[in-house]
DNA sequence: TTGAAAAGTGAAACTTTTTTACATATAATA
DNA sequence: TATTATATGTAAAAAAGTTTCACTTTTCAA
């Protein structure tokens, strides 16, 4: 028999793995087109039909996807799951925790009344941000944040539609106590880039991570030992390659032909959570050096 | 693999053994007494903690409850569970269900984890979108679309972070037919607002619709018989008076604090929605002058 | 291009978990 | 008290899951 306590702590270890199971599933979607030819097969079923998989024994899916027992095993723990058993859980509360939507995700349509197009781009929207919420994770993030709060300079990195992201970090960053910058020309990135060295960080933002120019800036920063943060739409994209740390802003695969569209405020999701972050865990360690948390989250209601 | 139909099939088959498996929690607790001695140690825990239970394996519940595996086993058959797994799995689904939704709005704290900071940052900017969304009405979107379609030229207005916002709409609005500008610097932005008149649209975006240098546009605007578009978090602030529309980009009250943080992207998500009705009815009308949706949307997949 | 190193994979050995068979104990009943 | 039905644990068997190892494919540098 279980005496109270340990059931009292039994249940924090839990959730705490519960928390990281969920943000697990979302890291199956993140990291798809890093996985394998075989483990894809295994992710797509998992993933296109949960609540069957999740009663699937190693074998039958083993099976079912013509993928040995062995691959499917690692799969799992490459995922960060601790064995089978605990993958095929995740994925029962996964299946319970989509299926109420009925609505899914209809396509926008001409006939659409003014605020049907609203209200789908807003759910959209929604969507994309409770995706890239899954699959952030808290190792990932503790890199960045320790990266960000040791660095000599802050450099944001974003060409054409992500340069808006880029400023908009730069914005933020600018009411910490860190040291920031932000160049809208391409050329001056590239130049400013060649100047910083191995105590700076760089945060490049690309919604595909293959822009040839970001990636030219991102050849500098690492030849010179720049830390780099990238936030990318694609685990397997050049950027996230060559990143030290990269965070994903997701959007739902069905909806592939407007992905781009809500990319961007993922992405300023993302950045946010890395500014709060960041102010939090400074705050907390030197406190008469800077400013404390309200003081800098009050000074964002006098912006414009 | 598996064909479609076996798919569905198996759906069925699960929700069918789903429903009897929920009924036989209640089996648990209904025949509870009808129970041995050794098997109401185990129903007991079973029930008090069903998430810890259903982690465990049955060699662990044994060593939990002094049951023997062999009786657990026996337990589980008898209530109509196919196996100890599915049991477990049935635990695991009374947990996620009876846990009640504790979620609401905590403020954010030094001592939470970064996951937390995360999780809380995109809990409250999804909130922040679904009051938006809410607050927008048929009425004023349909006016905006109108003076929108039908604009010699757009221009976007903002100032500071909000400046932020009017470059997306320009970025976005830049791939419709429409004639569309934005000027970063506030003395231009004076200027050009000067030259526009009476068939002219502005949209300006201010969180607090009170910053002085974003009034004097809007009444260089007036002066000239400019429509104007605004949007705005507060529907009393001098700019939401001075505009033919206003847009509110809206935060949960209670956490009045950090507001500003979250009113960016419910203003990009106000703009998105207006990209999305604006490109949408002109295409309705004027097929072979425009380019039809998608064609736009795939385009902004190309973006960097 | 080529060859070495790295990564991926499945068969099979191995470990762990779960179920069943069997022996024994306990309780109920005649 | 003998008989029978029910309960339970031990241990063997079966099933499920994991790891090792040999082989294949891919990657990358020369």
């Amino acid at each position: 028999m279980f005496t109270k306590s340990e059931i009292t702590q039994q249940k924090a270890a839990r959730k705490g793995a519960a928390t990281i199971a969920r943000s697990t599933i979302g890291k199956i979607r993140g990291t798809y087109d890093q996985l394998s030819r075989t483990e894809k097969k295994v992710a797509q079923l998992a993933l296109d039909n949960p609540g069957v998989v999740s009663e699937m024994t190693i074998k039958e899916l083993s099976s079912a996807t013509g993928v040995s027992t062995a691959t499917i095993s690692r799969f799992v723990k490459r995922m960060d799951y601790a064995n089978y058993r605990e993958f095929t859980m995740a994925l029962a509360h996964m299946a319970i925790e989509d299926a109420p939507q009925v609505s899914s995700f209809p396509e926008l349509d001409e006939g659409d009344s003014l605020s049907t197009i609203a209200n789908k781009t807003f759910r959209y929207t929604i969507h994309s941000l409770e995706a890239t919420n899954e699959a952030l994770s808290e190792h990932e993030l503790a890199r960045a944040v320790l990266k960000l709060i040791h660095a000599k300079s802050v450099t944001f990195f974003g060409l054409g539609g992500s340069s808006i992201a880029a400023l908009d970090g730069y914005h933020k960053f600018l009411r910490t106590s860190l040291n920031v910058a932000f160049y809208p020309d391409y050329d001056i990135q590239l130049m400013q880039a060649a100047k910083l060295g191995q105590d700076d960080c760089a945060i490049i933002i690309s919604h595909s991570g293959r822009n040839h120019e970001t990636l030219n800036i991102a050849d500098e920063l690492n030849k010179n030992g720049v830390t780099i943060i990238a936030i990318t739409s694609y685990s397997g994209s050049p950027l996230a390659q060559a990143a030290d740390v990269s965070f994903l802003s997701l959007t739902d695969e069905v909806n592939y032909r407007s992905e781009g569209m809500y990319s961007l405020i993922s992405q300023l999701a993302i950045l946010d959570s890395l500014f709060m972050m960041t102010v939090l865990r400074i705050s907390s360690r030197t406190d008469q050096t800077l400013t404390k948390v309200r003081d800098v989250i009050e000074q964002t209601r006098h912006e414009r």
